[in-house]
DNA sequence: CTGAAAGCGCTTACAG
DNA sequence: CTGAAAGCGCTTACAG
């Protein structure tokens, strides 16, 4: 009597099939070479018609194959935003470590070049299965890409995107849409028949990359030029943010024009620096957008001096990161390319359901 | 010499500090009685000291024990909606099968109590592992509910909750919190200075339930009376979908009112109806509000008929309940029992980053 | 080029 | 109450 036929087959199974051991088996499921063409051919086909597929738990346990995950990210000190990616990275580790998986994780700081070449470099050295990174400054991104390219090593782009790239993915969101997102809440709220000034305000610190803002400034303006045009005039501000006796006099010079803002749009996470400055001014009846749920920020919403936050889900961006690497190491499956994040609209009263990432 | 002291202790490890075969070490591991006290006290403790923590691999591979997880939601020809969570279901299905998990899918008519409890009946005769329902009708809901208690068969609420239960876990959304926030995101739009008149739809289908339905209303008209209480005419409205003529003439019945429509909370996906209406009728300035992602209402949100659609990302929900088995099933990891959805806000300008879910 | 055997960390009868 | 052995579906030397 057979036993229960409905099981899954195993290699066991091919090999009876193809009247070889089961070393040979392996042997042409993993392409070694040192099998003879005919019975290559001959077990492939068996493979084929039993439709066998790995068994991915007996497949870890046996091997002794470690994969190492190298991460290089900003620290969190020079910018708070990356805690949120870390979350998920973590947590994406946690899951596969069961596979011999493991993560190496490496940060630099967001306002120096130099400290995201050194530490690019002695990841490469340590010789990772894979490396997600911030591909935050364009030109030693590039010859970083390049080297990775020579290593065969695949990288993945978190946050940051770079055209032309064989990056296996690349988990972030469209930023000229969510700034195009941002005006069109602008206008819902805003544009009721006379005329309105809106202000997009940049904050920069002159060493660190702007590449984001001023998509997001572009998505922004550009919907205002198609939609509502002659009922907006919109002004663009960079606004040097590291001395906040500077944030200050730009944000003076908006209050005190004579074409007064119905709107604020702050192009990245710092928008609480701009939500301080209305809220010691008490200045009201001003629509300010910004982005991203830093602690500063979720509490200028709370208190209504923020009407809208932008996310991305960064927790999730982490974690996909990650995954898509186990997905084309271990499972060999293919991943997607571009993979855009959701751009969640955050107000007061839907916050507390995005604040906890949990998967 | 050693080997690698840092790898990972099992079960062998402990025997041997313990003097005992890897036998005894099980028994005391899964707390069968076949233990004399001393011993198990003692392999407990070296248990203990070494950090023991088994290879859910192994486990899995050697185990014969098969887990089902039976699932019972609304049929997607009833209604369409469930066509979101069933994806996440099936992706966590998937992930979850090289662990001996195996979905056993069932589904009722919306608007057929009946079908609901005889699928249910049918689905405990199975003796499953676990059980995930959408308890949409309350009373029958009970009954189901103390059966499972009885059988200690482990349940989870999806989409509708009901308190006082001893399930192991909801996934839904806060509906009252959902119509709060689409009060708010209303108010943003339409008030400014003068009165304006909103009105509540909720689109009845006479057979089916409406719990969630009175839910998102209250938040909608708690909102209100919180805020701008003066400014704004809240009207409610039932409207019986079973026939569409009556659908016209409830909606006629607003247009043509003295007190003109600035918005329309209509509260179900329904909202596709309430828009088609509007197309038709070349009514304009009206503000249009409605929930879920169906092919009909991103449609119109698209051709900017409607303004918001309000989302609880169910794919996510489906998914999630599938997990919070395996965790308490195979994983034994205490499950969070409360778990609500993000409340998604979607425009048109970021629907295309909500509609394929992948995990 | 191919096969037989040991082992990954567990579970599961079986024997005592 | 306890131990020794076989087996889950693979991988990995090793021998030929």
């Amino acid at each position: 009597m057979k036993k229960d036929a409905a099981l899954k087959i195993g290699i066991k199974d091919i090999a009876k099939h193809a009247n070889v051991s089961i070393g040979t088996v392996d042997r042409v499921l993993h392409n070694r070479s040192e099998v003879s063409k005919t019975t290559r051919e001959q077990v492939l086909q068996i493979i084929e018609e039993l439709g066998y597929t790995p068994n991915l738990l007996a497949k870890s346990l046996a091997s002794k194959i470690k994969y190492t995950i190298a991460v290089l990210i900003p620290d969190l000190g020079s910018n708070a935003y990356w805690e949120k990616p870390l979350q998920g990275i973590r947590a994406a580790a946690l899951e596969i470590k069961k596979f011999n998986f493991e993560l190496q994780i490496a940060t630099f700081d967001y306002g120096n070049e130099k400290s995201f070449v050194e530490k690019a470099n002695e990841i490469l050295n340590s010789n990772p299965s894979g490396f997600i990174f911030a591909p935050v400054f364009y030109d030693s991104s590039l010859v970083l890409i390049e080297k990775c390219d020579q290593l065969q090593l695949p990288y993945v782009f978190i946050d940051v995107f770079i055209e032309n790239c064989k990056n296996l993915a690349y988990f972030g969101q469209n930023s000229v849409q969510s700034g195009y997102l941002a005006a069109s809440l602008m206008k819902y709220g805003i544009v009721n028949g006379g005329i309105s000034h809106i202000y997009v305000v940049k904050p920069l610190n002159p060493s660190a990359p702007v590449y984001h803002l001023s998509l997001r400034e572009k998505g922004f303006i550009t919907y205002f030029s198609q939609v509502a045009a002659s009922q907006v005039f919109i002004h663009s501000m960079d606004v040097d943010i590291s001395s906040s006796t500077e944030l200050v006099k730009s944000l003076d010079t908006i209050m005190e024009s004579a074409q007064k803002p119905s709107g604020l749009f702050v192009a990245n996470s710092r928008v609480h620096l701009v939500a301080r400055y209305l809220e010691k001014n008490k200045i009201e009846n001003v629509v300010l957008i910004g982005y991203d749920l830093l602690q500063e920020n979720v509490e200028f919403l709370e208190k209504g001096i923020i009407q809208f936050l932008i996310c991305q889900n960064p927790e999730e961006q982490g974690y996909k990161s990650v995954l898509s690497l186990f997905n084309h190491l271990f499972l060999k499956k293919t991943v997607d390319k571009f993979n855009y994040s959701p751009i969640d609209i955050i107000m007061k009263e839907n916050i507390e359901y995005y604040t906890n990432f949990k998967i």
